[in-house]
Parts: structure tokens; C-alpha cells; sequence
DNA sequence: TAGGCCATCTGGTCCT
DNA sequence: AGGACCAGATGGCCTA
């Protein structure tokens, strides 16, 4: 048997596709004199600019060094945006035992790695009331849960998979963790 | 169709 | 002065 890996209903996703393209043209409404529109990448739905009043020229629309300053601007923060989401795919990619075909959200990725931690944190001090040397088989066995498969109710068994020590979150509010073949609940702080 | 999630733009604020 | 960070606004896509 095999941890049940399930967050709320629904909680897990199917990828969504990459954002859709939205031209230049699309956005701002603002039709003739502004080539300067044709310059933004906006691969993806910008949207300030689209529902401005057509005569409205968005900052960064606007030629001269406040134009190119905003463009700038925004260039940095798609490129914060994208470390930032880079950041959460990598934390994605080591939290346990989710079906490949799903993907958390960024607050259920959050909220998923604040329980993982917290059910590590539980079971060190489980295995360690005393502050002695830590259970490192079981610490071993946290850190690679087995994987799930929805096709067997949420239940998989693997090569590597010992059924008597894991980590298995309930759902984003708890977790259970089995150690040494007795189960543990916990409800989370959330 | 409504609601959730996301990417982007934007202006304000803080920091270096 | 310029960059980083943040929150609000907005439109597109997807799912129930």
C-alpha cells in the first residue's frame, strides 16, 4: 500500500496550455500613429493597455525616455516574474508523490511545501524527542516518497517504496505520515 | 457561463 | 537615478 497523495478536490490540474498570443495590435486599441506598439513582445495577454480609452497612450507607448524607461521597467518584472515562477517549478519538482499529469498551483505549491516541511519537522522530532541522532532511513524514505497513479485509487506500490515509513498528505489542510508501519495524523496549521 | 488561475502592464515605494 | 519589489487592474484560457 501506498501513501494517498490527494489535495483538495480539485486541487490537482492538468498543465494548462502556455497563455495565448495576443498581438500589439491588440493592444491599446490605439490603431494608427503608435508604431511604437509594434515593439513589445506581449507574447502573452498584457492587458493594462487593452482596455485603455483608445486616445490613452499606456506609458510605455509613449515615445521618448519615459516610454523606453517603462519598457524597461516591464521588462524587469516579466523577468522577475519568470525567476519567480522558475522558483516554484523547482519546489514543484521535489515535493512528493504527485500524479505527472498534475500540476499544483502556486498557493497549493506553497501550501503543499509548508505541510512537507512541517511533516518533516514532526517526524524528526518523533524520531528524536531527545534531540539524539536523527532516523536517517526514515528521513531517506521521506524524501523519496513513492509516486501515485490516480488509476489505482490514488495507491501505487514501487521498487523502492517501504510501506512502513513515508509521508502522506491528506490534503493541504493535513498529512499522515506512516513510521514503521503505524500511522500518524496531523492536522495542519492552516 | 461563472469562477479560478495566470501573465502582463502599471504606478508607487523602498533601497542602493 | 535606476533597479527591485509590490499590489491593483485587466484580459485570456480552462474547467465544472
Amino acid at each position: 500500500m501506498s501513501p494517498a497523495v490527494q489535495c483538495e478536490p480539485g486541487a490537482l490540474r492538468t498543465p494548462r496550455h502556455p497563455a495565448t498570443t495576443r498581438t500589439s495590435e491588440d493592444e491599446a486599441g490605439d490603431t494608427s500613429e503608435d508604431s511604437f506598439l509594434g515593439r513589445l513582445p506581449s507574447v502573452y495577454g498584457g492587458a493594462a493597455s487593452s482596455t485603455r480609452h483608445p486616445k490613452h497612450r499606456s506609458r510605455s507607448e509613449r515615445p521618448g525616455p519615459r516610454g523606453r524607461r517603462r519598457m524597461k521597467a516591464n521588462d524587469r518584472e516579466r523577468h522577475r516574474m519568470h525567476n519567480l515562477n522558475s522558483a516554484l517549478d523547482a519546489l514543484r519538482s521535489i515535493l512528493p508523490a504527485l500524479p505527472e499529469d498534475a500540476k499544483l498551483t502556486k498557493i497549493e505549491t506553497l501550501r503543499f511545501a509548508h505541510n512537507y516541511i512541517w511533516a518533516l519537522t514532526e517526524t524528526l522530532r518523533m524520531a528524536d524527542p531527545q534531540g539524539r541522532t536523527a532516523d536517517l532511513t526514515l528521513m531517506s524514505n521521506l524524501r523519496s516518497p513513492p509516486s501515485v497513479s490516480p488509476a489505482e485509487s490514488g495507491y501505487v506500490s514501487s521498487p523502492d517504496f517501504d510501506p512502513h515509513s513515508y509521508y502522506a498528505p491528506v490534503n493541504e489542510m493535513s498529512c499522515k505520515i506512516i513510521r514503521r508501519g503505524e500511522a500518524f495524523h496531523f492536522a495542519s496549521m492552516w
